[in-house]
DNA sequence: CTGAAAGCGCTTACAG
DNA sequence: CTGAAAGCGCTTACAG
């Protein structure tokens, strides 16, 4: 009879909007692009349709846009809280709105449900691989925030170079506003003054910045220097060599958060499961993380290729 | 006081509910994504929120997704439509529900209001360049849709061709479907038969498939192939030689598509004014499109940075 | 100028 | 089992 309910009308009555409120960092990036598939995918399967938006790692606009979604009544949340917005997750447990934190975790708030990777063990995993092939002076490439998660990383990455190579390693922050400016010099710094014979970098944002100025120097990967990234991108396949890259279980990550979280909207009472959840991550090893030998069969190659 | 009005009854009571709904191919993609960022911006300067949603070129999901939409009484649409799916256009006209085309026009939809590149007179230019860097066997990967804007890029790469170059252009059409395993052979083919020393990639999406193989072959460029892209993308940067891109006025388009649909929901008497609007890209020259001469130099270049 | 009342389009508890 | 009525939280036209 082609009538369609006047979902407004029907939200109005039941309190409820099907609706569930998204906030990623940056949605262009396909770390969060992804996330956003699989959780559109796992929410349409109950029912329920995503609304979602990038905070850009700021907290007023993170702030700005949690109160666009709660005006919006959506039943649940699922967020990629910025550095310094912790006290959202107070008043959204005030009001009592479901929510689940994912990617991040708070050590001031240590009670909210988090879905996140396994950080720690994650950097170990590259660390043990790059020993084993060989590299003695790595350098790491992150971000200054005081994020958690990325704290994580550095600790395991750092600790375990101890362990297995008896030495720090280099050790490098930039700020994200100025990412490429300072990009172009570290790279530059940790090859020619700190002599690195590795670089692991730790978002898919500063390894996109990073593999660039890398492919503009002609630098060799990985005769002279070994590659690894967290997070997997499609861009890494236009870079010379295959890229190896440390691999997040996105799509279980994704249903667990809203699993969990329809599971707090349609029963309420029911004592809240999880607190905080760490996957683990897979190495995916290319041929940017392998040492002299495979570099010279890429060698090999190239001559076949133009005779 | 802490009090906010609740939008849902809001909305019931006078009918709008300061919504847009933008339905896009792919918002992973880099172009979709800027566009829904601009829009994004546009519409909260007019006091909007804009809920999106990926079609992926399906007819299906994109009536899907457009039914949702029209059932959270979004105020109006800012649609890129897919191949065969014209027929929503007729609908929404009915309804007198205001919208907007963009990224695309229909043929049989003559009077829908579009906003788009002129793909015609992007070719052109892409084509004269070409010609004009001594580039004389050119090749085009497009997809293989009825899509009217992808049509028009051929046209203008085919006529311009005939024009300036007394000869038509390789045509490669593939199947989205089977993007990467066709791109694998129609790289080898194009290089090793056709003897092609130019390559266009008609969309983002068939330059990233299409650059991937390259890189893989290790062909020079633009010693052997010269390359341009449509759109752009931060990957190109990885890419060993800087890519030459058209690049869309994205934010142009995006506000004007904003604007538009604003006034025709804040004025729904006036009768509405563009129908079909095309904007003139910019071809960006990097070096991945000039001739011989250039490439010289950056094997000088490669050799002082070994030194 | 102020404040109580009607009504948007549903759902649901309740009366018949 | 069926159907009329109340009410979700606003806005707005209208009475006082």
């Amino acid at each position: 009879m082609n009538y369609t309910p006047n979902q407004i009308a029907k939200s109005l009555k039941t309190n409820r909007t099907n609706t569930l409120g998204l906030i990623v960092a940056d949605i262009s990036n396909l770390f969060y692009s992804s996330i956003a598939k699989y959780i559109e995918e796992e929410a349409s399967a109950y029912g329920y349709q995503v609304i979602y938006g990038s905070a850009h790692e700021s907290r007023d606009r993170f702030e700005q846009l949690l109160n666009v979604l709660l005006a919006r009544q959506v039943d649940g949340l699922i967020l990629a809280i910025p550095e310094n917005a912790e006290k959202s997750i107070h008043e959204l447990t005030c009001i009592n709105k479901p929510f689940v934190v994912i990617d991040r975790k708070f050590k001031n708030a240590p009670k909210a449900p988090s879905i996140l990777l396994d950080n720690y063990d994650a950097s170990q995993q590259i660390v043990k691989h790059m020993a084993a092939n060989g590299y003695k002076r790595p350098g790491l490439i992150t971000i200054n925030r005081k994020l958690c998660h990325l704290k994580e990383r550095k600790d395991g990455f750092t600790t375990t170079c101890k362990e297995l190579l008896k030495k720090l390693p280099f050790v490098y922050e930039l700020h994200e506003e100025k990412l490429e400016e300072e990009m172009h010099h570290i790279i530059r710094r940790s090859l020619y003054e700190d002599k690195v014979d590795s670089l692991c970098f730790f978002t898919n944002k500063i390894a996109m910045a990073g593999l660039s100025e890398i492919a503009a120097l002609d630098v060799e990967v990985p005769g002279t220097l070994g590659v690894v990234c967290f997070d997997e991108a499609e861009a890494y396949k236009l870079f010379k060599t295959p890229v190896s890259y440390l691999k997040q279980p996105i799509e279980t990550m994704s249903k667990a958060a809203v699993s969990y979280l329809i599971n707090r909207i349609e029963h309420p009472k029911e004592k809240p499961s999880i607190t905080i959840k760490e996957f683990k991550g897979t190495l995916v090893v290319k041929e940017s993380s392998s040492k002299r030998s495979l570099s010279i069969v890429k060698r090999k190659n190239q001559h076949l290729v133009r005779s």
